[in-house]
DNA sequence: CATTAACTATACGCGTCGTACAGTAACTAT
DNA sequence: ATAGTTACTGTACGACGCGTATAGTTAATG
């Protein structure tokens, strides 16, 4: 057994090669869809083997993830240092914001490929969207606890109701997805049954 | 011109032929997902052959939407003449029941196949969901005007947060989809804001 | 029986997938 | 140096699904 710190034998993994992949995976989702993101195109459009693609995924799917992973964390911070309802509210128009461009495509071609492969989300999920939600919840828990937020319901239910509300639009096209969308929507789920006595709290 | 009740000249379509063909999709989507469902499966699981199937539908998609509908207008009426909160309730809760079916398994595999081959649900859309929509959100606003339901924000925005929650959480598996989440949330959406923009009703 | 159109069966070219094989490149240990 | 180890490249292959083409059969009408 090595030691743990000490170097390993062969050749190094290129680094440069590994972003080279998924830039180019992103790339070409965002241009072409599903269709253009064949594992070859990325092979070509990165220039690197088809083999070597295949040593550190498993398929296109963990690629794809990967790919927009990389992008999605980048461009959409939750802060956790703004007050919560602030930081939601900012969250969700700049998650609008970027899923009109780029990122919206290569969501909605990830996506696709999950289900296609899998039947579900499930993958999706495990290694993105979960980790995202239970940050966001955490956020409106505590904008609950500090009574920014006035809706007594779970935080879940927000959360969902939210972003669910906007990827459901963005999803299916709905036309009206913009900032007084978003607001307005943000505000009302916030806010829901504050002013009623509500006998089922959190 | 032939006259325009003439029966028309050569063999006479199958229809036994077609609905065998959307049974088959909507069976083979339901048990195998996508993958499952080639064409040449579905020829084969319904004795048709391929070249009929091209005949009748453009591609894989059209094919399946065209069986999900079938199924979906069945299982599922929104009610017109009932209490317009209760039709939406009740809607909402079947919607929830037949998506833990083989429903929810066709209804992901038709998107997934729909968002993979155009990059977005616009054809799905166009042929299934923005009639239902409609429905949906004329219901909605006929509540709205006799009193029932409370909420002051537009119908559309209503019913996509009922719907598009409901969506959300089945699309990506969140677990707590039941009937009291259902319930909680057509009363928090039909009732929001209520108390804060018009007087309150007994 | 001639005509018309739907249907069947088979075969093909194409593109993509995932893998196999042979060879090259980079870095380590002795 | 040189042997050992691992990453990377390029080419080729079999399998599979797609969509089409071709030829032949079947069920209706005039």
């Amino acid at each position: 057994m090595p030691h743990p710190l000490a170097k390993p034998r062969g050749r190094p993994r290129s680094e440069l090669a590994a972003t080279a992949v998924l830039e180019a995976a992103y790339r070409l989702c965002a241009s072409g869809g599903l269709r253009g993101a064949t594992i070859q195109a990325i092979c070509a459009e990165s220039g690197v083997s088809k083999m070597t693609v295949y040593k550190w995924w498993d398929g296109r799917l963990q690629l794809l993830i990967d790919a927009y992973m990389r992008q999605a964390t980048l461009l959409l911070p939750l802060s956790e240092t703004e007050p919560p309802a602030k930081a939601i509210r900012a969250h969700a128009q700049s998650y609008v914001t970027a899923l009109q461009g780029d990122l919206g495509r290569v969501q909605m071609a990830v996506l696709a490929e999950c289900m296609a492969e899998n039947g579900n989300s499930a993958v999706f999920v495990e290694r993105y969207l979960s980790i995202r939600r239970k940050l966001g919840v955490s956020v409106i828990r505590r904008g609950q606890a500090d009574g920014s937020i006035l809706s007594p319901r779970p935080a879940e239910a927000l959360y969902d109701q939210i972003y669910g509300t906007i990827w459901y639009r963005f999803q299916f096209g709905l036309r009206a997805l913009n900032k007084a969308f978003v607001d307005g929507l943000v505000e009302a789920v916030l806010a829901d049954g504050a002013e009623k006595k509500q006998s089922k709290p959190a």
